[in-house]
DNA sequence: GTCTATACCTTGATAGAC
DNA sequence: GTCTATCAAGGTATAGAC
């Protein structure tokens, strides 16, 4: 794997939750990069390709993560904690998260970017909900709903949290994540 | 207010919340009302003007809605509803609210669009917590946090929830409606 | 108010030299 | 692998006739 190849998919990332699919071009990424319009055509023949392979690597990211966190043996409270931990770093980077920044714009996407979109949301899910059953199991959680709506209602708050903060100039975050982790100790 | 006008600002909203602020054109707009490109700039000059009067025209609706609900005497738990319903009803039509599609276009928003959105949020979000708050007072609710980061953490499922329903094809939506209404019982 | 016509720009993409 | 050069398409926007 070529070392432009992989800076082209992190600045194309960054582009993305930054300003957007639609509004990010080949010339950002080129002009970041030192390089000419040309040359990322060579590695991405197409727009679309370049945005699945962005949404693929974070998938692996993610599975990178969770596979990680098993081998270190985290119990569920610590797991949801690092995963929660990545939302707090967006917040500091201004970023949104791939979701929150190509959900809204899923109607536009080609076929391959929606499907990718669409696995990687659904194994995200699966994931939360399995750590939420598990941890009321062993009685480290404690909630009503099933877990699937409440894995949905946890990464909802975190993907709008992003964006209403994006809106709102001065919003208390921190708060939002500690009310997620407080909420299933009650 | 001539008619054209209404109907643009109708569809423009529209398609906003369906493809986002950066994917569509004057000529979706065009095509659509039967009149020309040039026609839609004699009532907008520009894209951003259109914008910001789309997002005034929104913030006016739920002024009008709230003021509607006083004059019915709605109790705190059916202005809630009242509230929620406008998701249930986007939700069913496939489209976003406006926060959610224009927030992570936010970056690449004009100044007065900027303006406005977060006008809006603000609004939506004091009105949010002031309902908390005396439906608290009166014990028609209860939770623990404060007002405000409530308000937050509902609002925040109710954008999320729209834009992931779109992203999985099947999500089971009512029960985030519900889950959110059940919560504040408890 | 709506039209035709057009200017001007940016974009994604390709061909072919080096 | 990266360049220059170029293209077609689509976007916003304007001028001026009707």
């Amino acid at each position: 794997m070529s070392v432009t190849r992989e800076k082209i998919i992190e600045l194309g990332e960054n582009l993305i939750r930054t300003k957007g699919y639609n509004a990010f071009s080949y010339q950002d990424i080129s002009s970041e990069l030192g390089i000419k319009n040309a040359a990322i055509h060579y590695y991405f023949p197409s727009k679309e390709n370049l945005g699945t392979s962005i949404v693929r690597t974070n998938i692996q990211r993610f599975d990178e993560m969770v596979e990680n966190m098993h081998s270190r043996s985290f119990d569920e409270a610590q797991q949801l904690e690092t995963f929660i931990r990545i939302y707090t770093k967006s917040h500091r980077e201004q970023k949104l998260c791939l979701m929150g920044s190509l959900g809204p714009d899923f109607n536009t996407l080609n076929p391959s970017m929606q499907q990718e979109l669409q696995r990687m949301t659904d194994k995200i899910l699966i994931w939360l909900s399995g750590l939420l059953q598990s941890g009321k199991d062993k009685g480290i959680f404690s909630f009503k709903q099933d877990p699937a709506s409440k894995a949905l209602m946890i990464l909802s708050s975190l993907i709008a949290s992003l964006q209403l903060s994006r809106i709102l100039n001065k919003m208390d975050y921190k708060s939002i994540h500690q009310s997620i982790i407080e909420d299933l100790k009650s």
